[in-house]
RNA sequence: CGCGGGGUGGAGCAGUCCGGUAGCUCGUCGGGCUCAUAACCCGAAGGUCGUAGGUUCAAAUCCUACCCCCGCAA
């Protein structure tokens, strides 16, 4: 059993989703050494700067913070070198790590990933895996290599997708979980009983960095994708069609049966605008324009109507 | 000073440019009609028009400051 404040441990991470898992490091004893995150960003209206959720938790313990612009720059891998890491922690981090810093620490570095992997490997797994419609997903603790999320595995664990559960819901539980995965891998890595595996790359599929414009509803999809992207894109970037030029945001759907064509009004539901998809029909129960409040279905209908048989999207 | 929209009876909105007794779709209350309904008909109550000043005979409307909410921006 290897004594965890022997390992000289430098941990990478930046939003909220990493915070349980640095806290799982603390808790465990390890010798922290550093943690790298993102520089502070503009954020919110009137675009304060502000500092990542890890650097916060950071400073609270009086861990040296690092926030370089480039890890990659020969300098900032000097600096990260001259740590001494037994062990790099890496979560929802947003650089890549080059050849040279994976190299550094002797237990290597460990990644802590939000899917099953090799499925979903890349930047928005969470989101991707509900817009795809699946049922399942989990966490993936896996040894780092120069790909992207392509090393070997240590631990899985998973957990079931509500119908009806949104992107930030998902994040939640898994952002928990992630941090319980991490905590069962580092008591493997203090036993020594770590067992990587590799991944069979013919079944991986790859989750891009989400866009904007990935919200925008294309009304020809089946009444359940519709679903499953505005659920799977909720609460950020959001899901929206155009009425009249401008953008309107849709919010808890529910899949009908019905036909129309596509984008069409029909007659609405007590709770909800009902909208004609290319199979099947979308009951919208809360929507919003732009510099309006999110309204239920309802009440949006009181201050602006929408005829039956008008039509949404470009 | 990142850009922009908005704060009007309980809800959602119109009216603001071109000052002159506050309106629409609902809700609420009372009555009527119906086997019946988130149905329909009749009637009523309910508003310091975000706050504080200013201009004016007169301000929701024009000017100034402030507060709050939201969209865009990761």
């Amino acid at each position: 059993m290897i004594d965890p404040a022997t390992i000289r441990t430098v941990f990478m991470g930046t939003p909220a989703f990493a915070v349980p898992t640095l806290d799982v490091l603390l808790q465990a004893g390890l010798n922290l050494v550093g943690v790298y995150t993102q520089p502070d960003r503009p954020k919110g209206r009137g675009q304060a700067l502000a500092a990542p959720p890890v650097k916060e938790m950071a400073l609270r313990h009086g861990i040296p913070v690092f926030q370089p612009q480039k890890l990659r720059a020969p300098e900032v891998v000097e600096e990260l070198r001259a740590l001494a890491p037994d062990l790099i922690v890496v979560v929802a981090f947003g650089q890549i790590l080059p050849k040279s810093v994976l190299e550094i620490p002797r237990y290597g570095c460990i990644n802590v990933h939000a899917s099953l992997l090799p499925k979903y490997r890349g930047a928005a797994p969470i989101n991707q895996a509900i817009i795809d419609g699946e049922t399942e997903t989990g966490i993936t603790t896996m040894l780092m290599d120069v790909g992207l999320d392509t090393g070997p595995m240590l631990l899985k664990r998973s957990l079931t997708i509500g119908p009806d559960e949104t992107a930030g819901e998902l994040h939640d539980r898994l952002c928990t979980l992630g941090g319980e995965t991490m905590a069962a891998t580092l008591q493997e890595l203090l036993r020594g009983e770590l067992h990587p595996q590799v991944q069979d790359d013919s079944q991986t599929c790859y989750a891009a960095m989400l866009k904007k414009e990935d919200g925008l509803i294309n009304w020809n999809q089946s009444a359940q994708q519709i679903h499953d992207r505005i659920r799977g894109l909720a609460p950020w970037p959001g899901t929206y069609t155009e009425l009249n030029g401008e953008p309107l945001k849709l919010f808890l759907t529910r899949v009908e049966a019905g036909e129309g064509e596509p984008g069409t009004i029909l007659p609405p539901a007590s709770d909800a605008v009902r909208i004609a998809c290319g199979n099947g029909v979308l009951a919208v129960r809360e929507l919003q324009l732009p510099g309006k409040k999110r309204l239920a279905a309802a009440d949006f209908l009181r201050g602006c109507p929408l005829p039956v048989g008008s039509r949404l999207g470009s």
